[in-house]
DNA sequence: ATTTGGTTTAACTATCTGGTCAAAAATAAA
DNA sequence: TTTATTTTTGACCAGATAGTTAAACCAAAT
């Protein structure tokens, strides 16, 4: 086989990304990435069979960004509340980069619950068994000794990963509805996020004395 | 002009709700709404021209069950506590009952950003000058008076907003995520968070003596 | 009974869209 | 140079889909 040019195929990739985070996978079309990426419609069917294939392969690569290497930060020395303030400022900052992200997974995801979440529930299952064993293992200890108030693993997780992500999926709601559609608002109010919530969430489970 | 058959009209418009709520704009069919309704496609263009007029008007009647009269609540002699605590049960035992609302307003503002928030910017304006202004004093009340502490009304209206709506637009993830698709421990998870957000709320802001 | 006007239907059209194919172009091997 | 292999392209196809049209239907008014 000669050496093959992975140009075209990166191209391919990179512009599927582009359109079908944007459009998603009913809303995108075949030709607009082909022009995207500057090709002819024929070479995304060399490359990747399939409209449906294509997609698969992005999506695969999106989920790895949206389920980060952030969730590491659960699996470390650090103290329970210093986790929550680097793991939602990391988060939040990596959202910022991909603001098309979490719209993007959450409708697919809902869209074809069963055969894509298939597709990597691999991740998941990893995930679980060891940073999450982990980090669950830390607050349940910190609630015997008195540290953070009694609260469900589940909810308070949920609730973290709630104040992170709905934002960046509610944007043109928030915008209509706080900012005006006034984007140096919006800017100045989603900086803020990145401190705001974790604080808001260790007010919440931090016992006072 | 003859007595005009509702039935038929309202026999679409269900369908056609029903159809767009769960497949979005692009993923519908209107033949698919056509049979939903149990007519002949060619009523669909005979009552409401196009499609897009026909999602124009399923998206209005949509919103304002979205955006309810829940937020009546806040316009009342009752406690910001009360308040926090009666909007989230009221608000999460709606959208319990339109699972798919979320997803679908959240994916299709996203997509069009432009025209159809200008459609029902309306809404966005009364309730800015009437029951949002109302609370929001209440809140910096609150705050003068050391019953809560110090927190911007964005942030706070944004994160109840979070709390309450995110886990709808995420469900088939947490199914996975902590649940393994079991069904029952997803329910009994929904139904804790209808007293769980408030009172993660109310610990975050309450001031402790 | 006949007319009238809104309602419903089946058949049809134009267009879009994912996908195929064979030939051309480019590149490597001989 | 010649041959073989891979990459790229333009033309084309089949199926889907929004939308049209003309005729049938039906109920009320004359």
């Amino acid at each position: 086989m000669k050496q093959k040019d992975k140009s075209t195929e990166a191209k391919i990739l990179e512009a599927a990304n582009k359109v079908f985070v944007e459009k998603g996978l009913d809303g995108a079309r075949m030709q607009e990435i082909a022009d995207e990426a500057k090709i002819n419609k024929s070479l995304l069917h060399y490359y990747y069979r399939s409209k449906d294939k294509l997609f698969s392969e992005v999506f695969q690569k999106v989920i790895k960004t949206f389920l980060p290497d952030t969730v590491k930060i659960f699996d470390s020395e650090k103290s329970l509340f210093e986790k929550i303030e680097t793991f939602t400022l990391e988060y939040i900052t990596l959202l910022e980069k991909n603001p098309f992200l979490p719209m993007f997974v959450l409708h697919e995801l809902s869209q074809k619950p069963i055969k894509i979440t298939d597709t990597f529930s691999g991740f998941f299952d990893n995930l679980k068994q060891n940073q999450f064993e982990i980090l669950k293992f830390q607050i349940e200890k910190e609630i015997q000794n008195g540290i953070i108030r009694p609260i469900e693993f589940d909810q308070l997780i949920v609730n973290i990963m709630s104040l992170c992500i709905f934002p960046f999926a509610a944007k043109p709601i928030l915008m209509k509805l706080f900012f005006g559609d006034n984007k140096n608002q919006y800017k100045n109010f989603a900086d803020k996020r990145k401190i705001e919530v974790a604080d808001f969430v260790i007010h919440s489970i931090k016992v006072k004395n």
